[in-house]
DNA sequence: CTCTTGACGCACA
DNA sequence: GTGTGCGCCAAGA
């Protein structure tokens, strides 16, 4: 099914599980646009505010930039779901080797 | 319909 | 190794 951009992302940041975390380039390479990975980030602001966004972060490991809370909201978050975090001085970043959640599109 | 923005990604200086 | 800029596609106003 051809859904919006947006739906699928909602629907893949929906499906991550638990202790697991993905990428912008990540999800949006499943959405089908590798190069939208701001799109996700939009529709991380603009969509569904009931999704575990805080699975979500960018290429580095790190939340996105802007995250209510900051970075201490995130790292508990991320705590609670049993994911390994590296401090990096004023940054957490998410072990993506331990917790990189992969979804298989094909 | 048109323009601007966007919680990013990668390349180049 | 660090900093800045441009590019990508989609959605909001």
């Amino acid at each position: 099914m051809e859904a919006s951009f947006k739906k699928l992302v909602e629907a893949v940041v929906a499906e991550i599980a638990i202790g697991k975390v993905m990428t912008y380039g990540q999800i949006a390479a499943i959405c089908g646009n590798a190069k939208a990975a701001r799109i996700v980030g939009g529709i991380a602001h603009y969509g569904n505010p009931s999704l575990p966004w805080h699975r979500v972060v960018n290429k580095s490991g790190g939340l996105a930039s802007g995250f209510p809370g900051g970075r201490k909201a995130h790292f508990m978050l991320l705590k609670e779901e049993s994911i390994s975090m590296k401090v990096l001085g004023d940054s957490h970043l998410v072990d993506l080797d331990k917790h990189l959640l992969r979804a298989d599109s094909e």
